[in-house]
DNA sequence: CTTCATGCAAAACATTTGCAGCTGG
DNA sequence: CCAGCTGCAAATGTTTTGCATGAAG
């Protein structure tokens, strides 16, 4: 990530650095204002501004993928900025990235049948993890 | 659509029956704004607010299906209000419902891997369409 | 030193809500 | 007739933008 940064001769600011950070390490798919919440910890002069800023540069590097959803809750993903499907629990929030094969056959197909010359996939599936189907 | 409306006791308005019927006519995935642009032609005094009130109402009734989009833009299907996989232009934003074969299999594969129970799933392929493509 | 990034506040958007008046059944 | 819908305008929540100051390289 940092690589792509310099490369590009955008500049290391620490909030950068520090978004990186969480961006990178976090599994928990967070949110822009969980992400501005934990930058501030650490370092709490950061505006959400720079928060917004800093990630849409990252997108556009294609160093993380934004999960939108239709409540109006954008996500993030930067351990794997690369599409791949989520399971998402409809009650917790929580979400999962397990590996599944056949899903480039279902990409060729897809672009078999439409003609389309497809760049990029998004799926999701939405049901209730494990935990909270316990809880009922 | 009109029989799930009367059934559980809701009114049919002049307003409600003009966006029911803009949504189950159109093949090309409106916007709440294309919507209320085109109710508007036909029933001028319709509100921005009745019509994202007809809408969520349909939504509940799962007579709507509602794509959301990372960039913001919200768009509906009424013809096939069940989940579907879709092709998205990237350029022209135009949308293709194909039939894919192996969809129940994915999703039985992601519960399985996952524990998740798997009620709907969203699946979208980006590219480029046929025309768009000849335009480069 | 020069350019780019930050942080603030205001603007821009899309969507939701409160409420008075209207209307479908 | 009257519960529930409409339409307006104001409120809300999120993301973007303009601009002066500050820091990176």
């Amino acid at each position: 990530m940092l690589a792509k940064l310099r490369e590009r001769d955008f500049r290391i600011t620490p909030q950068r650095l520090a978004i990186l950070k969480i961006l990178a390490a976090s599994r928990r798919h967070p949110s822009v204002d969980e992400i501005y919440q934990e930058v501030r910890t650490e370092f709490p002069t950061t505006s959400l501004a720079t928060v917004y800023k800093t990630i849409a540069l990252l997108k556009e590097l294609n160093e993380v993928l934004e999960l939108g959803f239709p409540d109006g809750s954008n996500r993030y993903d930067g351990s794997n900025p690369s599409p791949h499907p989520h399971a998402i629990c409809v009650r917790c929030k929580k979400v999962m990235d397990p590996e599944l094969v056949n899903i480039d056959a279902l990409s060729e197909e897809m672009s078999r049948k439409t003609g389309y010359k497809i760049y990029h996939h998004r799926l999701d599936f939405f049901g209730l993890c494990p935990e909270c189907q316990e809880k009922h």
